[in-house]
DNA sequence: TTGACATGCAACTATTTAGTTGCCTATTAT
DNA sequence: ATAATAGGCAACTAAATAGTTGCATGTCAA
């Protein structure tokens, strides 16, 4: 779960994540077109993707295809956004009220 | 958008949204109880999470009480998360057709 | 089979981020 | 008043992360 949150922290990584959401199975030099990255640097990052599971992989030939795989994204929403989700309203009613209460200070 | 990822990538800030979300308007001090972290590497993070409006602060007297801003996480949810969510079932059948035909190489 | 292409590996640098220490200021209670 | 409490600021260190360069390997096409 750590390495998921990781590994969305990265303005670049949601990029290629984006990218891949645009168009699945994309090579390594698909993906590194247009980017102001060495395709090095580029290749870290899918590493990084892929220990957190969020992208997956396949060698076809001398090329590397790249597949997006939501699950990771999935359970964050299931464990983590879903928790907070739940009692928003309640939380926004209480922060209006807390914002009221200032301004009487 | 990009604060809000950046914040949310570190386990011990995620802790402490959890604190807030057990317990609303906890002071710094009270939030620092139990950690293994001194007061100021605590205030960082607060600051970090202040700035990515994932929490408010008041000061009340001598001590400054933390309230958990749902907003992002559900903006969060609303951009990013959501799109992926949307086709879920539908790239996981894909994922599932790709390793399929993996297994026959 | 040779050259071009797609990617991998390793060492290195630079930047960012996390965390600490030491001291200062404001508020509360005695 | 003054001591204790709650927190803020700034400089520093340490560690993690992002990115680069150079070279090696495997694959395809002529």
């Amino acid at each position: 779960m750590d390495q998921v949150f990781k590994a969305l922290g990265d303005a670049n990584r949601r990029l290629l994540l984006d990218r891949l959401h645009q168009r699945n199975g994309q090579t390594l030099g698909e993906l590194c077109q247009g980017l102001a990255m060495t395709r090095q640097a580029v290749t870290k990052h899918l590493a990084l993707l892929e220990a957190a599971l969020l992208v997956t992989s396949v060698r076809r030939g001398r090329e590397k295809l790249h597949y997006l795989n939501p699950m990771p994204i999935h359970e964050i929403y299931e464990r983590w956004i879903g928790k907070y989700e739940r009692d928003h309203v309640g939380a926004l009613g209480r922060l209006k009220t807390r914002v009221e209460e200032r301004q009487d200070d």
